[in-house]
RNA sequence: GCGCCCGUAGCUCAGUGGACAGAGCGGCGGACUUCUAAUCCGCGGGCCGGAGGUUCGAAUCCUCCCGGGCGCACCA
């Protein structure tokens, strides 16, 4: 038995028609609470007039105790118009569900790691480094509340050319010397110079803070040069050939679009892409079903790759998954934004974060899909008014959270109803039954973007309720504190999602 | 040249096979003695980049073209 309402409801359609039946929200009311293509979809295959099957669906759901009525609509859409118990009803079990409304009971539940962020510890985060995070993490969160075991992993370069540069420019520092051409400056330099020791732990040290101070916490750290120790022992297991002095491998015959340098040539050194071999084979082996990388756009020559190296070596390529993202650009005012004066156009999370805020910045970061490049305006991201659509959706939450702190401590939760449900409590209670197919979808497709989305629908139908009905001392105040209480736990549930804060009080 | 992503209202974007293409911002005008007005209500704006095709039906699927972004390292 489905655990939804909605989909019990389609369910019970679905087998009076012979056919799964999905269920949609008509734009308009005069289509009713819901209604189904489902015989349009049908008169090909069963040779029948649209209109003549879409019937014969009205007539069953008309049996149904949910449904008040069922209508015929254009060339063959069902329309259904249901009864305030089934409100009451979904309200309940929404209700009952509690915290864990939404959340599935994955099948088959998998052990997956997200590895992201990872950016080199030469430097600080950067906004475009929070995109990765911002996007990943919420990918994580929706995995865990699917029903999947997830583990957040950053990997990290810490040897190899960039890392001499970064030491060496550190070093220079402190010895008084010019900063080389080619290493890194600016004032962060500087102030890891100025304490002594290696500075890549301080480094990382920093950019775990930020990260945390972002609302994301990495399960562990793993570090190039130990991956890479496994390296020799699994070369001669993969599909390798020399040329021009380097070690290749044959990934091309295994998916990717080309071969690749493993050891180079002069030195035999390893590449950045033979590190990959080991970190995934260690990945697997500690037991993930699934690995997923989370990659800007930029990488998206070396999509396949991963994978290849996974048929090399005999894993189902079916457990490597790529994730990748289109990149941010930060304007103000319409102008290229360059908010660091330290490193020209890059722009540190820290000082993006300390001027449009955390939750801004989360909201914004996942509000569009991995698809989408992102455009943010400092300057309007900033305001804290109602042209942030994060504000108007915590606005919501705190408002509840009002209703809620005056209600009376012995008030009924008895859902039944005294009088008929008006429209605004209706939409409500149909937004609120959405949420797990909403959440679903985005786990499934790995897009978070419809969770913003949805929770301003939500919280959209919820202001338009508060202004039409009095909740306390009504005539249904416990139906109306009912539909308070889910509608507070499922936009917490939402921003939750986004990494955005439920407020209390605003 | 090849590959990936994008092109929808003045701006930022939803919508990826169905009923007249939606929202926010910006503009104008209304609504607080009432649980938070960071709210609500009303008024505009689009040959869905272009051309073909598939389908009863296309913003959505296919082909080609145009425009923008990103890749095509023995850098990461």
């Amino acid at each position: 038995m489905p655990a939804d309402p909605i989909s019990r409801l389609a369910a019970a359609l679905g087998s009076s028609v012979g056919a799964e039946v999905t269920l949609e929200r008509p734009g308009e009311a005069e289509y009713g609470d819901y209604a189904t293509n489902v015989a349009l979809q049908l008169a090909g295959s069963r040779r029948r007039p649209p209109r003549e099957l879409a019937a014969e669906i009205a007539d069953a759901a008309a049996g149904l105790e949910a449904v008040e009525r069922a209508e015929v609509a254009g060339p063959g859409f069902v329309n259904f118009f249901l009864r305030d118990e089934w409100f009451a009803a979904a309200l309940g079990e929404i209700l009952a569900a509690g915290d864990g409304y939404g959340s599935g009971v994955a099948e088959p539940r998998e052990r997956v790691q997200v590895e992201m962020v990872s950016a080199n510890p030469t430097g600080p985060i950067l906004v475009s480094h929070a995109r990765n995070g911002a996007y990943g993490d919420s990918v994580a969160r929706l995995l865990e509340l699917a029903g999947h075991e997830v583990a957040r992993e950053y990997y990290y370069n810490d040897s190899g050319l960039q890392m001499e540069r970064f030491r060496a420019s550190v070093d220079a520092v402190r010895k008084g010397e010019p900063v080389p051409e080619d290493g890194y400056h600016g004032d962060y330099v500087r102030d890891l110079a100025a304490v002594d020791g290696d500075p890549v732990p301080a480094m990382l040290e920093s950019m775990e803070r930020t990260l945390e101070r972002f609302r994301i916490h990495f399960d562990s750290w793993a570090l190039q040069s130990v991956v890479e120790e496994r390296l020799p022992e699994l070369l001669p297991r993969l599909d390798t050939y020399e040329k021009d002095g380097a070690l290749w491998a044959r990934s091309s015959a295994y998916g990717d679009e080309e071969d690749r340098v493993l050891l180079r040539s002069g030195d035999r050194s390893p590449t950045y892409r033979a590190a990959d071999v080991p970190y995934l084979v260690d990945k697997l082996d500690r037991g993930f079903d699934r690995a997923v990388y989370v990659l800007g756009a930029d990488h998206h020559g070396t999509r396949n790759w991963y994978a290849a190296v996974a048929r090399m070596l005999g894993y189902d390529p079916a457990r490597i998954e790529v994730l990748l993202y289109q990149p941010v650009h930060l304007t103000r005012g319409g102008e290229q934004a360059k908010m660091s004066k330290r490193r020209g156009d890059v722009v540190f999370l820290d000082e993006f974060l300390d001027e449009i805020g955390v939750d801004a910045a989360r909201w914004y970061l996942v509000n569009r899909g991995p698809d989408q490049a992102i455009d943010i305006d400092v300057d309007l991201a900033a305001e804290r008014t109602q042209k942030n659509p994060v504000y108007y959706v915590q606005y919501a939450h705190a408002r509840i959270a009002g209703i809620l702190r005056n209600a009376p401590d012995n008030a009924s939760d008895n859902l039944s109803l005294s009088s008929p449900l008006a429209p605004e409590e209706r939409e409500l209670v149909k937004r609120l039954a959405e949420l797990p197919s909403v959440v679903a979808d985005a786990a499934a497709k790995r897009g978070p973007q419809v969770v913003p989305a949805y929770a301003i629908r939500l919280a959209d139908d919820f202001h338009r309720f508060y202004h039409e009905h009095r909740v306390l001392e009504s005539e249904q105040q416990a139906f109306r504190l009912g539909l308070c209480r889910a509608t507070q736990t499922v936009i917490a549930r939402c921003l939750d999602l986004v990494g955005v804060e439920a407020p209390e009080r605003m």
